[in-house]
RNA sequence: GCCGGUGUGGCGGAAUUGGCAGACGCGACGGAUUCAAAAUCCGUUCCGGUUCACCCCGGGUGUGGGUUCGAGUCCCUCCACCGGUACCA
């Protein structure tokens, strides 16, 4: 009887299924325990690509799953779930390249994972597994969203609210309204307390326009509809969030060209929680990196808001600056090409040619921009304005450095300390006065005219106002306090974040339960008449154009009349055409998966309080790409359902754990597209699998006869190299390959695929095989003799090992133990139950099938899944005393008798059994016994 | 450019966090078993020297320096690769 892992794994995958071993109890059902504690483990769910999972697939949910199991034996509840993330891009893009509707692909491709997560013996609980796709999921998605749109942050706590409060309150005069929009707040005794900071002429509510009232409420709520300069991608016939562009002005998906345009689309107010987003980024037990991206992504800077009157106007121009300690170095200013003000101030002599450099810069695309050399380019507008630190008279420019987008449009220009700002003062000869001395002894200290950084003001005085001499944090505290008091600014933080851009034109994605009514009125769906079913449609493809300027055109255009232009009311509406993106329904699926089957509530408030209590899910994995989209998005909704007391705690996920990167050899042709890595051979006919690394970037290599490149990166499908587990797992069993790419390496690291490695473990696993069982007689080779100590030493030291690998998920190590273990093992003739036992209960989260059916085989009743995991005693891991030859000059002098653990202990320790020692040191007294794993490493004397 | 991560044998990677560098696995070499092969088992495998009595000596963790009785680990310099980000004022 060897060891027949198809039989095996088919036999206890069936016994899993029938006993439901991994149905997970939720509080009230019968049978729960409520006196052991819970552990919700959750891996990103996947999207159900056609190609079905990759390595990368398979090595997280084997880490998520041996975590699972590991705590399950550990006494807890265990909530691991799973599900499929089937809206979206990736989805809609298989369909459209096999004719086939997203729905029927869909759920091909769902029915191939979840073989493929059987086969790997994932311990799932299957009874909560959804699609996104589901009409009972995106039912409650839609409800979400109405949630955002019924909803505002009120200004002063800085929590969602119902709009409905904001409504109110303005109607009963609580606020009025300022010129901006702001709302100001009217106190009992009459008194106004600007909350938006601006003064002006306010009015009450009842003074407005019912147009007027509804768009201020738009103006506040969570999800908006606005005009708004979006990322245009004529080639995927969609608008794209920022978040999904990248750097080089490409679509994430697809690698197409972005143009930026403006367009009306449903926006989400993200950036309402800009502050909250990154402050309760610190307690959380997340990697240090995927924080500070998702803090450096948010962008906070402190700074301040300086206002520049405008020489022989009554205008004045407000800027944002970080540095206002550096005020009287502003020797110019700069505007955005498309600032307002511009055609204001421009002087009529220089308007011809300000006009035409705001031409170019707005034809540049956002590629252009990035491509160009960052060489600057302006123009002056003939205008002045007045340093209002030192009353100077300064030039205002227009240059295309300077983006609308950020801060006010504007700039103060200080060429000393500002690199881009001193590149742009020597193009056009414009003066460079320094304000700031670097600190003394610094490299930069002789360049005082380019410095950037902190140190010391100087030339910043006047009778009013020194900040000569102060530190720089110091005098932008001086100088800030100036500005306020004197009205010339005020203290100011900026974000990077924008609102996020939620709508997309694609068929494959969440209608919006929206209508629109005549002119802009947005109807919002009842939320007893949601879900809004995704039509049928037959030709559900994206216009996909090389047309920049082409309208955009929501495939939902095409849907039936009857779904389109409803009646409500006796009107005739139109539904919203757009879709949700992508990231819509990975935002909340975590809650779902407490309370799957709930029809009432999108979640019932006990599973939820239960499952989410403490830190929220305790353990999430996933790849790192989704360090600002994903984690950012659910971050923010769950902020908004917590505000809105429909969760329990603020943040979703306490600890994440990001696995790395599976590496794997991929090809790009001449243009620099992607192919199919195997259909490629290199010129020497050597597989490429064995070449080093060094040599990887010397082989040539083609592609139907064409040359190709060489990349190594990322396993999946972007790069058309995926390797799939099934074949593996056909030949060498699920255990095997789980065991393999635990044994890869560390799982937060990436590493290359090297699958001829996988020998090992199957020689592991063989050799554990033998070693219980008699392959000729099927009988066991286990006995009760008793372990000898040393053995029984071992033993608890594994034991020790993997427990504490398993809490810090360093399962390459857990298993390195186990093998060292079994080795131990493989020279006895029988081997004592209590060390096979505690092998296989220390095996089995890892390798569950091989470890059920030796349990089995050890006598014992029931799952392996469901057996304690065992114990060690750290008594045993120490031998008390151990005796150590003493050496000088290389010579043994003596012996001494220490504690085995005597450490850097100091010698008035050690030498309690020997008193001699001092002596064998020549003469001089030792103050330091240093003895590293039961060897006298030195002698410190003093 | 800026921010972050990583550099250890032919390869993947260990190293109780400042204490025997190279655990464990792959590969390679030698041997046993076999008619033979596969599978399996045993031995060797960082480099150099000296021994082949298995012991000893010297060097060694990207580069150069430093702290320490002691550094892969801590500090400074530089280099390479990977990831993020970029006129963000």
């Amino acid at each position: 009887m060897h060891y027949d892992f198809h039989a095996i794994e088919k036999h206890w995958q069936d016994y899993w299924e029938q006993h439901k071993t991994f149905r997970t109890l939720n509080p009230g059902q019968e049978g729960f325990d409520p006196s052991r504690p819970k552990y919700y483990v959750l891996a990103m769910f996947p999207y159900p690509s056609g190609a079905g999972m990759h390595m990368g697939h398979a090595l997280n949910y084997t880490s998520t799953d041996i975590v699972a199991r590991y705590k399950r034996m550990a006494g807890y509840h265990v909530l691991h779930p799973i599900g499929f993330d089937s809206f979206g891009l990736p989805a809609e893009q298989y369909a459209v390249e096999k004719g086939i509707h997203p729905r029927v692909t869909t759920q091909q491709n769902i029915g191939n994972i979840t073989t493929q997560f059987r086969r790997l013996g994932l311990g799932f609980d299957w009874d909560r597994c959804f699609s996104t796709t589901d009409r009972d999921y995106y039912r409650w998605t839609q409800w979400i969203f109405l949630q955002l749109y019924h909803s505002y942050v009120d200004p002063e706590t800085g929590c969602a609210a119902p709009i409905e409060q904001l409504r109110r309150r303005l109607e009963s005069g609580e606020y009025d309204v300022g010129p901006g929009g702001e709302l100001i707040k009217v106190s009992g005794d009459g008194m106004m307390d600007a909350l938006g900071g601006v003064e002006g002429v306010a009015r009450k509510w009842i003074e407005l326009e019912p147009d007027q009232q509804r768009s201020l409420l738009n103006e506040y709520r969570l999800a908006y509809m606005a005009e708004v300069p979006v990322n245009w991608c004529p080639a995927l016939g969609t608008v794209l969030a920022n978040e999904e562009v990248t750097n080089e002005g490409r679509s994430d998906r697809g690698n197409h060209p972005v143009y930026r345009r403006p367009l009306r689309q449903w926006t989400l107010r993200i950036t309402a929680y800009s502050e909250r987003l990154l402050a309760d980024l610190e307690p959380l037990d997340w990697p240090e990196p995927i924080k500070l991206m998702q803090r450096n992504w948010i962008g906070r800077s402190d700074g301040a808001e300086v206002d520049f009157a405008i020489d022989d106007t009554d205008q004045s121009i407000c800027v944002f600056t970080t540095r206002p300690d550096t005020l009287f170095g502003a020797t110019y200013m700069v505007l955005a090409p498309e600032h307002p003000l511009v055609e204001d101030i421009t002087t009529p002599s220089r308007r011809d040619t300000v006009a035409e450099y705001q031409r170019l810069s707005a034809a540049k695309s956002e590629i252009d921009r990035q491509t160009q050399t960052k060489k600057k380019t302006g123009e002056f507008t003939g205008a002045h304005a007045i340093n209002p630190a030192n009353g100077q008279r300064i030039p205002i420019w227009i240059a295309d450095y300077v983006m609308m987008g950020y801060g006010t449009g504007a700039i103060m220009a200080v060429p000393a300390h500002d690199d881009r700002d001193h590149e742009f003062a020597q193009a056009f000869h414009l003066p460079i006065v320094p304000v700031v001395r670097p600190p003394a002894g610094t490299k930069s200290d002789h360049n005082i005219e380019a410095f950037i950084g902190d140190g010391t003001s100087i030339n910043s005085a006047h009778s009013k106002l020194s900040l000569n001499g102060l530190p720089t944090a110091q005098a932008k505290h001086v100088i800030a306090q100036w500005l306020t008091t004197n009205g010339y600014g005020r203290p100011r933080t900026q974000y990077k974040l924008r609102d996020w851009l939620f709508s997309r034109q694609r068929y494959w994605g969440e209608p919006f339960p929206i209508l629109h009514g005549d002119g802009e009125k947005i109807i919002a769906v009842e939320p007893e008449d949601i879900p809004v079913e995704l039509p049928e449609l037959d030709d559900f493809k994206p216009r996909s154009t090389d047309d920049p300027d082409a309208a955009p055109s929501p495939p939902l255009d095409r849907a039936p009349t009857d779904w389109k232009n409803p009646t409500i009311n006796g009107a005739a509406c139109i539904r919203e055409l757009n879709t949700m993106p992508q990231w819509a329904g990975s935002c909340w699926y975590y809650l779902r998966f407490c309370d799957t089957r709930n029809h009432e509530e999108f979640v019932g408030r006990e599973m939820e309080r239960f499952w989410m209590s403490g830190h929220g899910v305790d353990l999430y994995v996933g790849g790192v790409e989704h360090a600002v989209l994903h984690l950012l998005y659910a971050r923010f909704w769950h902020k908004v359902l917590y505000d809105l007391g429909h969760a329990s705690t603020p943040e979703p996920f306490g600890r994440l754990f990001n696995q790395g990167y599976i590496q794997e050899d991929a090809f790009r042709d001449e243009r620099g597209v992607v192919v199919d890595a195997f259909e490629v051979t290199d010129s020497h006919g050597r597989p490429a699998l064995e070449l080093d690394r060094r040599q990887r970037q010397t082989e040539h290599f083609f592609y139907h006869n064409q040359p190709v490149q060489r990349i190594f990166g990322k396993m999946g499908k972007s790069l058309k190299n995926s390797v799939t587990p099934d074949k593996l797992v056909e030949q060498y069993g699920a255990d095997t390959l789980r065991l393999f790419l635990m044994y890869l390496g560390p799982l937060d690291q990436s590493k290359p695929w090297n699958p001829k490695d996988i020998i090992g473990i199957e020689r592991f696993l063989k050799r554990l095989w033998r070693n219980y069982i008699n392959e000729e007689s099927g009988d066991p080779l286990v006995d009760d003799h008793p372990a000898s100590d040393p053995l029984r030493r071992q033993m608890h030291r594994t034991v020790q090992r993997v427990t504490d690998a398993m809490e810090t998920m360093s399962f390459n190590i857990a298993i390195a133990a186990l093998i060292e273990f079994n080795n131990e093992l493989v020279h006895r003739k029988r081997i004592p139950r209590d060390a096979a036992e505690t092998l296989v209960l220390c095996l089995s989260p890892m390798a569950p099938h091989i470890s059920e059916q030796l349990w089995r085989q050890l006598g014992a009743d029931g799952s392996i899944a469901d057996a304690e995991w065992p114990k060690y005693d750290p008594e045993l891991l120490v031998e008390d005393r151990i005796e150590l030859p003493v050496q000088v000059n290389g010579k043994v002098r003596g012996r001494i008798i220490v504690p085995a653990d005597a450490k850097n202990d100091t010698i008035e320790q050690a030498a309690l059994a020997d008193g001699k020692v001092a002596v064998a040191i020549a003469g001089k007294t030792v103050r330091k016994v240093i003895v590293v794993k039961g060897r006298l490493v030195n002698l410190v004397a003093q």
